[in-house]
Order: C-alpha cells, then sequence, then structure tokens
DNA sequence: TACTAATCGAGACGGTACGTCGGGTCTTAAT
DNA sequence: ATTAAGACCCGACGTACCGTCTCGATTAGTA
C-alpha cells in the first residue's frame, strides 16, 4: 500500500472513527442534494457532520473524493437491501432484445432516483473537467456496469443473435450512450418508451432491411 | 427576453466598449486552456484583459456566462474563416453512410483541437450540474449541430435509405451520443476507426440481417 | 485666479449652471446630515443632486471641498436671514464679561442647531486629518469670528478691564477652545452655565485675588 | 460588557495568535506615520503585517478600533520605558503654576513627536465624525490624563492656592483645551511659551487684579 | 490497569477569490 | 462649452472557504 503521497506520516487505519466516517458521507450526500455541488463545501461537510475539517482532510484529498466514496458506500448499501442474489445482474432469458429493455427500464428509473440524482451528476461534471475524478468515476461506477452488457452481448452473438464481428463493448454504446448524454446534458426526455426504442433502433439499425 | 430581469438599471448596450469584450473573451478562452476552468476566476480574467472587474459583472453574471459567449464568438469566427458557402452543412451525396463517416471525421478532429477542448469540455461540465448554463449551451451549441443530423436523415428517408418509422432526432443519438460520452467521461479513445464503426453499426444494427 | 491646478483647460465660470451648484450644496448637506460624513460620496450627491458626476469634478477637487462651499453658502444665507445690521459682531456695552456671555450663549445655540453641527462637525474632522482642508476651515470660518474676540478684548483693553500685557489672541483661548473641544470631542457637556462659568474663570483666574 | 453584541460565534481568546496581534500594531502604526490616516487601509495593514485580512476582521471591528489598540499600546509601552516610578503623574512641589508649566512642556514635546502625532491625530479626527471611537478615545486615553489635572487642581485647593468655589474639572480646560485646539486645527504655534503663558493667565486671569 | 500515542472536535491562521461600492477619468448626446 | 448620464479602470471593502496548523479531550492499542 505504500506511505502515503508525501506528507503526514500515514493516518493509522486501525484507529480511524467509524462514526465520523458515516457522519461525513451523510453531511455530503445531504448537503449535495439540498444545495447543489458547487455550494457544497468542506467546511461545510465537516460543521453539518460535527466533525473537524482536519479529520477530513485526513482521510481525502478533496471534497470530490469524499462525494466518490460516499456515493459508492450509498450504491453498496443500496445493492445490499436489493438482495444478495439480485446482485446486479443482467437477466439471460435468451431474448436479448428483451431482457435490455427491461434492465435500460431499471437505469431509467435509478436516473430519476432523488437520492442518486443529485451525487451521481456531481461527480459527472466534476469528472468532465478533473481527469483524476473521471479515472475513478468510471473504473469504479461506470466500466463495471457496462462490462455486464458486454457479457450480456457476447452471449447474444453465442447464441447467433448478434453478428459475430460486431464488437460488444461498441454495441453497447448504441443505447447507453444515447441514455446518458439525455440525462447528462437534457438533451432530450427519458422514459420507457424512449430506452425500447433504443433497443429497437440499435439490434436492427435504421436502414431498411435486406 | 427584452427586458432585464430586476436588479441593476440594465446598463446602455449602445455605450458598451467593443474593445474591453474583444479583450475579455480572449482571456477567458486563454485562462481556461491554460490552467483549466475550475483555476479560472473573474479577477483572473480582468486582469489578463486589462479590464476592471465591474465590467464583467456589468455585462455577465457568470464565469460560465462569459465562456459560453466567448466560446459561441470563437465558433462563429471559425464559421466565417472556414468560408460562407462551408457554412457548416452536411454533405448529401446519396450515400448516407459515407456522408456521416465524413462529418463525424471532421466533429473528431474538432473534439482534439486544443483551441476547442478546454472551453466546451468546461461549458458542458458546468452544464451537467448547472441548469441554466446547461440550456443555453444546449440551445445555442448542440441543438444547431444536431438538426442538420435531423435534416440529412429525413433525407435519407425520402430516397428511401432509411425506413420511414425511424425518429431521425433518435437514430442521430446513435452515432452522436457515443462519441460524445468517449469525449466527455474518457470512456474509450476516439478515432476515425471508432466513428466509422459507429456509423456501420447505427445503420445496419448488430443482429443478423435477415 | 490662475489656470487652475493642472489637468483641464480651466472651465469657463460664466457658462456654469447655478442651478446645478444650488442642488449639489443641498445635496452635499442633506446626505451629510442624513448618513454622516463616511457615508456621504461624490456619486451619491450627484445623484441626489440630479447632476451628473463630471459636474462635481469639474469645480471642486474632493467631497470636503464642496462640503466646504455648501457649508459657507449656508451660513452666509443664514448671516443674511439674521438681518443686515446684527452681521455678526460682538456688542460692547462696556461690560466685557457680559457681552462675552451673551455671544457665547449663542454660540451654544448654533452649536446644538442640527442644520449646523453635521456639516460643521464633518469639516473639522477632514481639518484634523487634511492640511489643506483644515486651512480653509480655520481661513474661511473659524479666524474670522476669533478676530471678532480679538477686536473686542483690545477694546476692552483700553477700556482698562483687561490688563494691557494680555495678548487677546491667547486670551480668547481661555474660553473659545475649552467650548470648542467639548463639541468637538464630547468631553463634557455644553450649556450656559458652563460658558457663563468658563468667562468668569478667565476673567478672573483661579488663584485666590490678592 | 461581558457578551459580545450579536453576529459571530465570538472567537477564542486564549487561542489568539500574539505574533499577529504585534505585527497589525506595528503595521497599523507604520503606514498612518508613512501615508496618512485615510490611506491606511485593512487591507493594507494585513499585508504588511503578513497576515490573513480575516485575522484583523476578527478582533477588532474597523482600522480605527485597530488603531485606537495599537496607540494603545504604544502608550503603555512608552509609559513602561518612562520607568515604572514616573508613571505619568503630575508633581506637587507647592508651587502650581511651575508644576503645571512642567507637566505642559512635555506634553508640549510629545504632541511634536512623530511616532505620536500620526495615530493620535488621527484618532482624533475619527472620533469627531465617529461616535463610538470617541467615546473609547476619551475614555481610554483622553480622561485618564486630565484626571491628573484634577487631583492636582484639588491638591492646590487644600493648600489655599485656588480658590474653594473653582471646578477643577472646568479649570484645567482653561489650559488644555486651547492647547489641544492648537494642535488639532492648526489654530496657532505651539511653544513652551505659549503654554507657560495659558498657565499665567488661567491662574491670574485677564482683568486686572483688584 | 495504567500509559502513551494517534485521532478527534474545534477553530485560528495566511491566503485567494468573491461580488459590491465608490473614486476619478472619459465619452456621448442634448441643450 | 457645459450638462446629465453612465461606462470605464482601479482599489478597497467585508465575507466565504481553502488547506495548514495548533490546541486540549478522548480513545485505542501496548506495557
Amino acid at each position: 500500500m505504500a506511505t502515503q503521497s508525501s506528507k503526514q506520516p500515514a493516518p493509522d487505519t486501525t484507529r480511524r472513527s467509524e462514526r465520523s466516517r458515516r457522519a461525513i458521507y451523510d453531511a455530503a450526500l445531504d448537503l449535495v442534494a439540498e444545495v447543489g455541488y458547487p455550494r457544497t463545501t468542506i467546511e461545510g461537510i465537516a460543521a453539518r457532520a460535527g466533525v473537524g475539517k482536519q479529520t477530513i482532510y485526513r482521510w481525502w484529498s478533496s471534497k470530490a473524493e469524499v462525494l466518490m466514496e460516499a456515493f459508492l458506500d450509498l450504491s453498496e448499501q443500496a445493492a445490499r437491501e436489493a438482495g444478495p442474489e439480485a446482485a446486479y445482474t443482467i437477466p439471460d432469458t435468451g431474448d436479448l432484445a428483451a431482457d435490455l429493455k427491461a434492465v435500460l427500464r431499471l437505469t431509467v428509473d435509478q436516473l430519476k432516483d432523488p437520492r442518486f440524482e443529485a451525487p451521481s451528476r456531481a461527480l459527472a461534471a466534476e469528472g468532465v473537467v478533473n481527469e483524476q475524478v473521471c479515472r475513478a468515476f468510471v473504473a469504479e461506477l461506470l466500466e463495471p456496469s457496462l462490462q455486464l452488457y458486454v457479457d450480456r452481448v457476447r452471449a447474444a452473438q453465442e447464441a447467433g443473435q448478434v453478428r459475430p464481428e460486431i464488437d460488444p463493448r461498441i454495441a453497447l454504446e448504441l443505447w447507453v450512450s444515447p441514455l446518458a448524454q439525455r440525462w447528462l446534458q437534457h438533451t432530450g426526455p427519458i422514459s420507457y418508451d424512449y430506452t425500447d426504442t433504443l433497443v429497437d433502433y440499435a439490434l436492427n439499425g435504421i436502414a431498411p432491411r435486406a
């Protein structure tokens, strides 16, 4: 694990206050939801969490990092609540279109859940402009989800439902990216109809069938 | 659209200093390119432009707004340089795939142009988290470009190269959004090959042709 | 009159707007009375007078100068109202003590007149810290009044009521300065009794009479 | 006198940086001496003291208050230097006139000491126009000095050198106020001769001795 | 069980930038 | 040529947070 970046003599994790960590997560998520990411400050988080500023600086290096961990924690918590077996996979009923539509409908629901909206939006925004945050965001939140699609598409290829020369990593962007862009940049409304349509277009193309 | 919002007694536009405006645009774009958006400050812009802070606050209400106008100005300028007739349209050679690939290759070039990269990334980021900036960004920069695709797809529909029931506004997202997301969130590399592939997948779908 | 201090090509006094001058005087005096000297600004005076800022800067060089002239104008006006003959002299009834007490009682009244209090206090304060204002204040407002005492004391000397070796310019400070200091620095209450006492002490001294 | 006024949550005096306080005092006094009171700014003091602006605003509410404390500190320091026993009293040799003349000569010297001149003049000026500063100035600087005269005059009364019906608080103004006014308003030169004369006039009056 | 060393809440500190106010100069159009 | 109006450059205001730095007062793990 090496010895921290530079200055401090590496804080002792075993003595860390779990109480404070939880309070900081809660405060960060609450504040982002209440006043928005730009108006959320380290001082504000510390005050709301009833914690000294140093306690934050000791364990994180920026408010983005705090929020990232807080959000990850929230996600894990939500996953645990959703039940251990359902632990986020894409179903494989044999019908690719139906499976994708089902999962995207869940995604639509989640994108509209206010508990998730504010922090994930904030992290995405920060990531657009901050290389480091971006890498973490993509690696820890985005890619794991996308990988599920890669797997499902590969299964479909083996079942002959997707042409073998298709690159699954690119294919999944046909439905994931449009939804992401509409959500991130408000370029259009988001609905079940919309995601259903995306799946149809992606699977069949827009050109006339033979 | 006509009267100002509330506070200030509406500055007199006819007396506005063109000199200052240009200097502010230049300073804002330079700073964003040099030190990044978060470290670009109104004070910094004013200082670099040789302008009083008040002159900025008189005409704009945030650094995002300044940058937006500066970037719009830059775009118009670039468009003017590109020649009056070429004024950004999508060619119609009769071959939809070829036309889209050609335009997307130009887009790839532009996304990699450092003059455009920093400011447009900054505006996109701000937009993700700031409703007002987002609307302006989409309305003034994004939608006009997307509309060109809508027109081209409709022409293709009339030529029988796209199924009539396809919604062009959704169709275009099949190639635009994946490119946008890779660029915004660094979720993958961007290349001519990539955009070519997107066009192929979008036109033909990923399912086996009948 | 020479040609102004430095920059401007000496404004043409004949074309000066009397209307503006009066409005500026009124605005300056009103503002000083209402919000105090430090919070009185050139911009405020201009706005309240319905006058351009430049009109003030053309004819005066500081807010202190404006206020000085405004106050002088007010004084002259008040003197004119008080009747032409009474035009401020010290009576000479032959009884020095009585005459001084009478005049000092008028001074007490004037010091408590709110129309005079704010501006003269402001000018005195500015003068303490600003050499130029101080000279003008003393020369145009203070000395003329003090000279009256000099004259009256000299007359008393000729009448044998004041010892011949006494310097009248110093003598008058025995009653003028204590009153001035109590007023300026709030070091004590001001009343007829007080000024009467001052005159008695000054004339007879505090040591036992032989 | 105990609890703070309203807004801030009362900074913790025990944690106060003595280093900063001293640096601020020095910077304030230096600046007032160098550029004058009006051109002395809080920002300037902070910069010269190598201190954040907030550190000034945390402990004082205006530049006048800073200067007041700085000057009080300077005075105490000077008093301490002058020796513990000489700690500013008025001598009592039995000869009132001689004692007063001696003390006033010291006062003349002090009024001409450039270290004291600038700040005390500034405070006096501010006090003329600012009630709050005035009270502090009078209470903490002026009155203590004046009280010494009251005591000395009372002693003289008991010794039969001052008439019993004389009010010492008023009597002292016969020599203190003239000196104060000449100094504050430059209404005349200040010299040993001048103060000697004041004492003579005050003790014996200006009228012929019976 | 007591000792000791790290973490904790708290918040003062040196800074940077904020958004506002006003100073003094300059330009415009209308008397 | 002066005026009302007000944009301009500039400097200071008082505030909000930054990230660093002490302070006792807990609070573990070790002696």
